[in-house]
DNA sequence: CCAAAAGTGTTAATAGTACACCCATGC
DNA sequence: GCATGGGTGTACTATTAACACTTTTGG
């Protein structure tokens, strides 16, 4: 017995997102560094496979350091994918040959979430090319992975509505009201009416008026916050 | 390159809630038939290997109607347990070797939650003992189970949460107000004051007040009520 | 009659919504 | 001055919370 039941490879695959200045939803992806001359390169999502002593979310943690070179990014897995034809293309096919050098049969792959403040220097250890793709203009990916960024927009949103306060690990340290405004809004289904999204912030302890306010605006400058996660760890407001 | 990468056996393992009359949260767990007499039957969560042209998802289908005979239970894939020492105890070795066979190094599985009336007739074509534990009274279980319960009590609130409309799959297709509050209440941290969950229930079009009521109780005998989907579906209220 | 829970009604507090109005800035 | 957005105030509405009161049933 047993020869029915499926000895295979499992790797992770990340989908880090970050918010551009024109109020778009950006994600990470790559192309790798060519150790195979004949190989293709290709733009994907960064993932790997798993090592034999490491589990699922220490590899999430490698693969996002060897992406950005940033320690501790929040991370929160989401979905296992093992659609057994996920690598059926010729091409999938022809690049886990030269990629692993011996037959893979089937790889399923454990997706994670990733947030990413857009500005952030990526200095990665493993990728000759990083970069941001707005979520609307992904180009079309090896394996499952237009699949994979799809599902994770879905979750993206279920995420911060159970936790509001990851929504600050993609805004700038110091941001406007408009600004928030502008991601929660995308993020959210629901409308809210700035003016009142403006006064229940303000009434939030956690989220702290600066000094600056806005240069160069064509219209009165808008005040700078930061986001005390110290102070909203305190609090039991619900939020939003 | 690639022997440091893993090649692995990947499972599935169903938790499946039950609520029982003394108002308690149970879940289903197995004992085999044993093929080989040498081998210890041992209590566990229900699962399987996935075979080698199977989704996991199709996996804890087939899972779940081998361990209950029904088809089309609710099904919720929550996580991906993967450490390395999962099933590094010498009874759990044993217990790969001797129901595979062959050497295997690591199991990978992926858990998922299910939903069943208590009272629904369970019919095994795979297990010899399929039995209801309270959550409270789970023994101990071998490789992660224990773990994996622990976590799905959490992803379980989570689920309610955010659909209410599933407890319904946890309660008797005619129940009273009663009932249902003490399994929300169960379920969700949030008091309620029991008069006013009366009011709100009584309130939506989608919990259809019966004729029949409760007999032989000392004290005045509560209406039953049955939950519609269809009506649910159609209607845009938000659920508590 | 009493205890226990069903079920309804009333009211106060809180939170959410709509929108008016003034402020500051660049062009 | 005007367009644009910042920021505050006010009034209205809906939801939630607290709890009193009546009903029904078994013992």
């Amino acid at each position: 017995m047993g020869s029915n039941f499926i000895h295979t490879y499992v790797s992770v695959d990340c989908v880090v997102f970050g918010y551009d200045l024109e109020n778009r939803l950006n994600v990470l992806l790559v192309q790798k560094h060519e150790t195979n001359p004949n190989q293709e390169s290709q733009i994907k999502l960064p993932g790997s496979l798993i090592y034999s002593e490491e589990d699922v979310d220490d590899a999430a943690e490698r693969v996002l350091h060897e992406l950005t070179g940033i320690r501790k990014m929040v991370l929160k897995q989401f979905k296992c994918f093992a659609d057994p034809m996920r690598a059926s293309s010729d091409r999938d096919r022809q690049w886990m040959d030269s990629e692993y050098q011996h037959d893979i049969d089937r790889i399923i792959t454990v997706a994670y979430l990733s947030l990413c403040k857009i500005d952030h220097k990526i200095n990665s250890s493993k990728y000759s090319t990083v970069d941001w793709y707005p979520v609307d203009q992904i180009p079309e990916l090896p394996f499952d992975h237009n699949k994979i960024i799809k599902e994770s927009l879905v979750e993206i949103r279920k995420w911060i509505e159970s936790d509001f306060s990851i929504i600050f690990e993609l805004l700038p340290k110091k941001f406007t009201i408009r600004q928030l405004y502008q991601l929660y809004t995308a993020l959210s289904e629901k409308y809210i009416d700035i003016k009142n999204f403006h006064k229940k912030i303000s009434s939030f302890h956690h989220i702290i008026p600066l000094e600056e306010i806005e240069k160069n605006v064509s219209h009165r400058a808008a005040r700078y916050y930061k986001f005390d996660a110290k102070v909203y760890k305190k609090s039991t407001s619900k939020l939003i």
